[in-house]
DNA sequence: CTATTATTTGACAAATTTGTTAAATAAATT
DNA sequence: AATTTATTTAACAAATTTGTCAAATAATAG
């Protein structure tokens, strides 16, 4: 448990409190008890919140983005991409309870500043994109798939994924769900997701039974 | 424009800032500056940031879940009900741009209190599901649709209406859109979003075309 | 065992933020 | 015009938070 060294249990536990409670909500000292020491070695070792922050979210959201960008670049086709993607961000979320929340929120409160963070090393969340765009199109020149517009049906892919995660809370109350049966909800999720979106955008086939 | 009296600019004005930057992001002396009047003005009126929040927030959410559950009530059929929550919506969120995204923050770094701010008056949000439900089996039952888990179908809705909006500044992104275009786009998925959703969920119809 | 390195302690300064107050001023009401 | 009410000013206290530092102590390496 306790093999990382001091300067890996501070960036575990900044990441947790940051991604529990947002950078404005975040007190150092939360940080610096997560990680089992004081707030001067603290800043001993990150000169500032803003310092540690960055290095955290930074992180946090290429570990994201870099799973989501394996799969969009691979040759896998089309059906294959939207099933990894769907486990991609199911997984993630489920072993990061918070990461959706903290990365949306900051994204929303300082889009500029975050914006560039996250820049920095994604090489353009356009080309991720565009890239998905023409997976959607050589399907439908395959005649796999209707005419469909890959901007609604990438969204329709993150958002089915993601937003549970991030109304988790909302919809554990309505649905009256323990965290166990949350899990177990989302898990079904990787095969319903899928087969959902499929569904839809499959060219209909005549000369089925 | 400056037809509202001063308690009502300092609640829109708290609105604004607090939907902007969540609870802890957020100063006195900005929704001060927002409402044009000095922070011993807003004491005056509100005694602290807790109190302002509370009634802030509390607005916030029972309106946006009102117009849910008015439309869950009503004896609309399932169909119908699909297209109004997704419409509903979709128009909370252009109207209020950071609105899910200042709700749902809240509701992850603070789960207890907010969740009992927003029980206040709510009546119940499993209720609110308990009739959605009831929707769904009558569909089925009527041989509407093919036999479907209600509460993926309930997330699939609300994930794909809502989820957009929170992840606004990186679709941005990733679509290249600037404000204009990015509602423009919001506004197609309330057809679409309905289309997508009861194309994969309506029976089967053997004797089409 | 010694020297170096890591960590703690406790104190503190500086900045920020919330909240209060008394007095002055402006606006509205009678 | 006089009086009441709304708002501003400016100062301040209290609390919180970030960040620094020097000295003491513990742990590790040579």
């Amino acid at each position: 448990m306790s093999e990382l060294n001091t300067e890996e249990k501070i960036l575990q536990a900044a990441q947790v409190v940051f991604s529990k409670t947002g950078f404005s909500g975040a007190r150092m000292d939360d940080i610096a008890k997560e990680a089992g020491i004081n707030r001067a070695l603290l800043h001993y070792y990150f000169r500032s919140k803003d310092k540690l922050f960055e290095l955290v979210f930074h992180k946090n959201f290429l570990e994201f983005v870099e799973g989501v960008m394996n799969i969009n670049f691979s040759n896998m086709d089309l059906f294959s991409k939207i099933e990894a993607v769907v486990n991609h961000q199911i997984d993630s979320n489920i072993k990061n309870p918070n990461l959706a929340s903290f990365i949306l929120h900051e994204f929303n409160t300082n889009p500029e500043v975050i914006l560039n963070i996250a820049k920095n090393k994604t090489n353009g969340l356009d080309k991720l994109f565009k890239v998905f765009e023409q997976s959607v199109e050589a399907a439908y020149q395959q005649n796999l798939i209707e005419k469909t517009d890959a901007r609604h049906l990438w969204m329709n892919i993150v958002s089915m994924s993601m937003f549970p995660f991030v109304g988790k809370p909302i919809l554990s109350e309505a649905f009256s769900l323990n965290q166990k049966n949350f899990i177990k909800l989302m898990e079904e999720r990787k095969k319903i997701i899928p087969a959902f979106i499929i569904q839809s955008i499959k060219k209909i086939d005549s000369n089925e039974k």
